[in-house]
DNA sequence: CCAATGCTTCGGCCGCCACCGAAGTGTGGT
DNA sequence: ACCACACTTCGGTGGCGGCCGAAGCATTGG
């Protein structure tokens, strides 16, 4: 039925503390790009390139080129089963491990290198296309009429950025759903700092929602609580 | 919320071949003695005492010492779920095929422990299914009454072999097929060295089928090149 | 165009670990 | 008592592979 030698190769790929990491990081579907992982494991960006490769080649992940950036995810259901029986026996086993913690604010909100992510992103997003204010085909995200016209009441100069990477969506943050990137994704996030609806934590990728912001982006945005 | 070390740790325990031949060995519960264990995994005795410490220190295996033998099982069901999950993982895998080089003789015939295993035990094995004189249901094989005949006639005293260990399947780590252990497994290949079917290599575990052998394997077996 | 950024490839270093020979411990059989 | 057998421990060797520095594409933005 199955041979050693595959499960070998296969345990053995997970069986390595950076690709471990790299391989939960990506455990909830998420997909993330090869730099962000690299950090996920504390190595450097050339090792962290080899050992995706390994796990491409061997079909744990599959990866999409995004502009210059590479996204990763987990192949399949059946990996991600996987990866949960093995973190199963390794709760259960003897052996205390030093845990690496999760940063629950990166969960909620942070920044996709400069425009919004995590909960916080997909949460606008969602309210712009609800109330027909962007439209997403695809990888592509177009603002409609009344969305420029937000847009620019809301503070933010529509009229000069009419530019090819204008807007699109970013495949990231929880599972399968989008958030925006691009120009206008910037832009967002820019007003949103100037604004004071968003703060960033020190030395961290994490934003937080301020009180401010809690109510801007349930007045101007409908959403409530913020994302958080 | 997990540790990727410790999920790293127990990956690395099963992604070395040897110690992933002697888990999967032990997969359906049984309890073998280490030295079986160590012919599984084609490993000198020493090497796979090592593996074995390592495997119960880490609580995927637990012992029981019995006489001067040490019978090793699988702890816990969460560890043969997490095997099972990385063997459907593996059997998906792009790369099924093994990169590891395998002795061509071992991959012909050759004994696993005491009964025929490679190319030879699997072709065995099949032609007595074929023939309705086994039955295989899971790890178990049944043998049929047409089956308890054929072995009488064959020269094999199935009278007196009632006993527990009687007929069971072992998985082959070269063929990835099933093929007979058990105590009529040992039968067999005892028949066949007693008719001088098959002779052994010296000082290996791979075994030669004799002309008299292809003869008597395609009459009685129905296997054509007695499995070369 | 050029500079910045993200990712990949190449080359060499170094540590870990699987492996086996030899010797030691404990159990069973005679 | 003796030997045979199953398993373990120890020590030394060799190879595999993870790691990073440096350099090489590719994309984006100015």
């Amino acid at each position: 039925m199955s041979n050693a030698l595959g499960v070998a190769e296969i345990a053995g790929l997970v069986g390595e503390p950076a690709r471990a990491n790299m391989l939960l990081a990506l455990g909830d579907g998420r997909a993330l790009p090869a730099g962000e992982l690299a950090a996920c494991a504390e190595v450097t960006a050339q090792t962290a390139s080899g050992h995706l490769a390994q796990l491409e080649q061997a079909g744990l992940l599959i990866s999409i080129r995004q502009g210059r950036h590479r996204y990763y995810r987990i192949a399949s259901p059946d990996v991600a089963t996987m990866l949960e029986a093995v973190m199963v026996v390794a709760a259960r086993s003897p052996r205390p491990a030093a845990r690496l913690r999760i940063d629950p604010d990166l969960q909620r909100g942070r920044t996709c290198y400069n425009h919004l992510a995590g909960r916080l992103g997909v949460a606008v997003c969602d309210a712009l296309v609800r109330a027909g204010r962007v439209a997403i085909d695809g990888e592509v995200a177009h603002v409609t009429p009344e969305g420029l016209n937000f847009l620019q009441t809301w503070g933010i100069p529509v009229a000069g950025m009419r530019k090819h990477p204008y807007c699109r969506t970013c495949i990231d943050w929880s599972e399968r759903r989008h958030h925006l990137a691009g120009a206008v994704g910037i832009a967002i996030h820019r007003r949103c700092l100037e604004l004071q609806w968003i703060e960033h934590h020190l030395d961290s990728r994490a934003v937080r929602v301020t009180r401010a912001g809690r109510q801007g982006f349930e007045r101007a945005f409908g959403i409530v609580g913020a994302g958080l």
